[in-house]
DNA sequence: GTCTATACTACGATAGAC
DNA sequence: GTCTATCGTAGTATAGAC
């Protein structure tokens, strides 16, 4: 509740290099002296703020993780038609993602990562992960209730949110690759609102059913063919 | 071109076994001495067969770039319209991936990894990065040749190639949240023919072209709503 | 080609003065 | 709440015997 931005008060000002840290270079690439010095306190004193490294690295995740859901839940939570909805979600984490240039790595890290130490570190890890499964049920959800009410075709709501995923946290994570591919920066105003447009518009007409009837027909997307 | 499988001619264990670590717990998680004891040598005598950690590194890099490069070159090779060879092209993908568990990981992994010292070993690296940009210039044509003979939509071929790496390496590395999401295994036959028949419809729908002229008009996708 | 032994650095973590 | 000092371990890498 206090503190704006990031007073003195050490605690969140670790928490934000730590989180640009464990981003660039993962868990184990990180040192605490790394992030002692870049926060202008000796290594010691972080101990007296986290418990150890992978407290310090559970609490940075959650953080995250909270960010995104906070902006990810009143979306979901407004009404509106599946596919509408679907789409505000995706603008927001797209939003969310690119206001956090440190946030698609970190996530993507983590989600790679199941080697990081988890024990005696249930609480926080745990937390991070119903953070996780809570927004990512949501989605699946709104994906179930559009194929229900034949807006959608009938995708599979797993895989339908692997896809989401990649293409959102993996894009926004991949640093000099994606600015290759691109020819500019993956940040900037323009190519977020890009990739915003490219992604909608695969949705639509990837995802929406093909038929104007509700129950979807089994055949109808199975007997699709490339046209040329 | 000696040896099968992987005989006591300890530089393919090697490979093989570091291979298997860096995509468990990236460059920075992995010591020399796990990779040693893995193998069953001493840990020096990893130094007469790479020059050093990063070296292996990036040959194990090389080596899992250059046998999906393998398997996807004859696929853009061959002939076809731009839908059936982009479907064969995700296929194959798709199958390198699932054959060779540790590669998706592996990949995601350097893709996000920017720090991996690249110093001194400009040669490896850049190796490697050929062996990437070849593979990903040979979609991007496959891209741009469909888009202008009409048969997909107008898309960013830049995003497209993003979305399909999304779609398809995140996938298989995405680990116990995707297994969780699947609930079950991600590289059992069955999930990996399902993901590739989800992919498929997605963009068969999602990029094909609207109408069945040529020349794409701007507004037709642009223009496109949802049903419901 | 593999081994033992070793050098040097960095790691996470703790103790205790201030 | 931050500091210095220190512990024990593990990191990459090298030297040299076998």
């Amino acid at each position: 509740m206090a503190s704006f931005g990031a007073e003195p008060g050490s605690r969140e000002k670790i928490l934000d290099v730590a989180e640009a840290l464990f981003a660039r270079r993962g868990y184990a690439g990180v040192g605490l002296r790394e992030v002692a010095d870049a926060v202008g306190l000796g290594k010691s004193s972080l101990f007296h703020h986290f418990r150890g490294k992978s407290q310090l690295y559970y609490e940075v995740l959650g953080r995250v993780l909270g960010r995104i859901g906070a902006r990810l839940d009143p979306v979901l939570a407004a009404g509106g038609a599946p596919g509408e909805r679907l789409e505000r979600w995706v603008d927001a984490l797209i939003d969310a993602l690119a206001e956090q240039p440190a946030s698609a790595r970190l996530l993507l890290r983590a989600l790679v990562e199941d080697e990081t130490p988890r024990e005696a570190l249930r609480s926080e890890a745990e937390r991070a992960e119903a953070i996780l499964d809570a927004t990512l049920e949501g989605v699946r959800r709104l994906l179930r209730e559009g194929i229900a009410a034949g807006a959608f075709r009938p995708v599979s709501d797993a895989h339908t949110v692997q896809t989401l995923i990649g293409a959102t946290v993996y894009h926004f994570a991949s640093g000099e690759l994606g600015e290759g591919l691109l020819g500019g920066p993956l940040l900037s105003a323009e190519a977020v609102a890009r990739r915003k447009q490219e992604l909608r518009e695969l949705l639509r007409s990837g995802l929406a059913a093909a038929s104007p009837g509700h129950p979807p027909s089994p055949a109808s997307t199975e007997g699709r063919r490339w046209r040329s």
